[in-house]
DNA sequence: CCGTTGACGCCAT
DNA sequence: TATGGCGCCAACG
């Protein structure tokens, strides 16, 4: 039905949740790739993420500077349209960001795990 | 088809 | 906490 589509039917289902979990995500808080994954059943699909997120790059609907490594570094802030895209807009936030990496991470971290809990 | 790459994570040191 | 090595999975050339 759709020759040219950039990503298969089954991954598209995977990255539409990944994005339905990311936009849960409150304002203040962050989240991490592993986690998400996790939630969604790929316990090693944590680079699957990782991509998705590049792919809804283009999408304003999809907060993915809410979402970093299980460090709390800002891993992929070479990504959005300015290297400092990702910090500042943490900060806007509340969030602390120091080296690239988020101050207080337990404080602010946000596990759909748990947080949704089911 | 094969080798490399990558917004990761776990384990060992 | 920091660093290095290994494993996983999909995309790319």
């Amino acid at each position: 039905m759709s020759p040219s589509n950039k990503i298969s039917e089954k991954n598209k289902d995977f990255f539409d949740q990944v994005y339905q979990v990311v936009r849960l995500i409150p304002e203040g808080k962050v989240s991490s790739y592993g986690a998400i994954a996790r939630y969604l059943g790929s316990a090693r699909g944590a680079r699957m993420v990782g991509w998705a997120m590049n792919a809804c790059m283009n999408r304003s609907d999809v907060p993915a500077h809410r979402v970093v490594n299980r460090l709390g570094i800002l891993s992929g802030k070479m990504h959005f349209i300015t290297p400092e895209t990702m910090e500042e807009r943490l900060k806007t936030e509340g969030i602390i960001v120091e080296n690239d990496k988020i101050q207080s991470f337990d404080e602010v971290y946000w596990d759909p795990a748990i947080e949704l809990e089911l």
